[in-house]
DNA sequence: CAGGATATGTAACCTTTGTTACATGTTATT
DNA sequence: AATAACATGTAACAAAGGTTACATATCCTG
């Protein structure tokens, strides 16, 4: 596990800290589409993400779900750490976006480093910092930007994450994942595929020129 | 000074801290409507609220803004710890909402005593989950409910933050604040009149049953 | 008090997004 | 191969919100 964590966190963790972690941390392989986390849990870890991507959700009264963002490789989950210190539940689901490995530290030990160890500190303020921009970048795309755009910015970043030109998802899902309906982003991916910009498949999108 | 910090922070700092605090912190008012961090300025100091309220803002690229949240007696700026912290410069604007004290303290102190007051640790988490949370719920208005309701949840908020069934504020500006146009907002406002929610005044609109 | 600036009311229209309905095509199951 | 389940394409329509235009009312200032 220790080879593990020096891969992912060794750049900013001292080595006792490191070893510290891989005493009390539990390692954890997750597939694609396992949920994590879910609104209204009770969070006990905090996970640190070895490989893989995470991405997390909020859900409306009536089920309605929006993606924030994603997590990846290096990253905690700064919802995840807020809920431990405050003793709340959980705010937003989460679930494996591939095969995501992570070990899970217990929230005890997290209050403790934060005394001890400045690195940690530094860590889990990063984490804060990077979550907080997300949060805004999220604000920033639904308050200022049309469907399409954000259409097109989400299939960039699913892209990205899966470090891949091809999607494997269906429209219905991305409408999920973007609080529209169905219908509606047929019309728009088909309205990029007109312009040259993506191919359509079933169950695959191919990015071409975005 | 020490005084105002006991009346707003008393319950949660030990008194070397508050101390402390009283000596580097300076006291500053502010009048409503004025501007204290814009998007783009580089943070330096963090602010403690006495008393009053500052809003803040987020803005697009073509000069629209977003209301995010409201700062209140008791609360600090995660957005500007967590600016501090990373060197980067502010991504939001805060203005005064109302005539409003406040102790900036240098951003330097704040790194020293997150290492040597757990108390101060745990406010600075405890905010950073505040802001998290109000982030979430600004995406949830914008995500998940119309512009009527965003609307009333404005009005509403706005009566609580100013302890007031009259609200000073012109079509134009909620529509700014709202992200929206000034023909919509009157148009919803003349609804609400007409439903007997509200009564509307030149410059002023009176809360009746929200 | 005349004139300009500001605030509001309202109609007409447009764009974006969401909804309903149905057709067609593909995959999995038996 | 027949059938069900799923995925996509598309038309027609509805609703929300944004835009333009103009009328009217109120306030401020010289």
């Amino acid at each position: 596990m220790i080879n593990y964590l020096k891969d992912s966190f060794g750049g900013q963790f001292e080595d006792s800290l490191l070893e510290e972690i891989a005493n009390v941390g539990t390692f954890k392989k997750v597939s694609a589409g396992d949920k994590l986390m879910d609104i209204g849990q009770y969070v006990t870890s905090m996970p640190l993400l070895i490989s893989g991507a995470i991405k997390i959700l909020r859900e409306d009264d009536d089920g309605d779900e929006l993606l924030l963002y994603f997590l990846e490789q290096g990253d905690t989950c700064a919802m995840t750490m807020s809920c431990c210190m405050g003793q709340t539940i959980s705010q937003i689901r989460a679930i494996a976006e591939m095969d995501t490995e992570l070990i899970m530290v217990p929230v005890q030990k997290m209050e403790e480093w934060t005394g001890n160890y400045k690195s940690w500190r530094n860590f889990v303020f990063e984490s804060y910092h990077n979550r907080l921009m997300e949060m805004l970048e999220a604000i920033d795309n639904i308050a200022f930007h049309n469907m399409d755009d954000r259409l097109i910015k989400y299939l960039k970043e699913k892209s990205a994450v899966n470090s891949n030109k091809l999607l494997h998802s269906t429209h219905q899902e991305i409408a999920y994942e973007l609080h529209s309906s169905r219908v509606v982003i047929s019309r728009l991916l088909k309205k990029l595929e007109k312009s040259g910009k993506i191919v359509l498949h079933r169950n695959q999108i191919e990015l071409i020129d975005l």
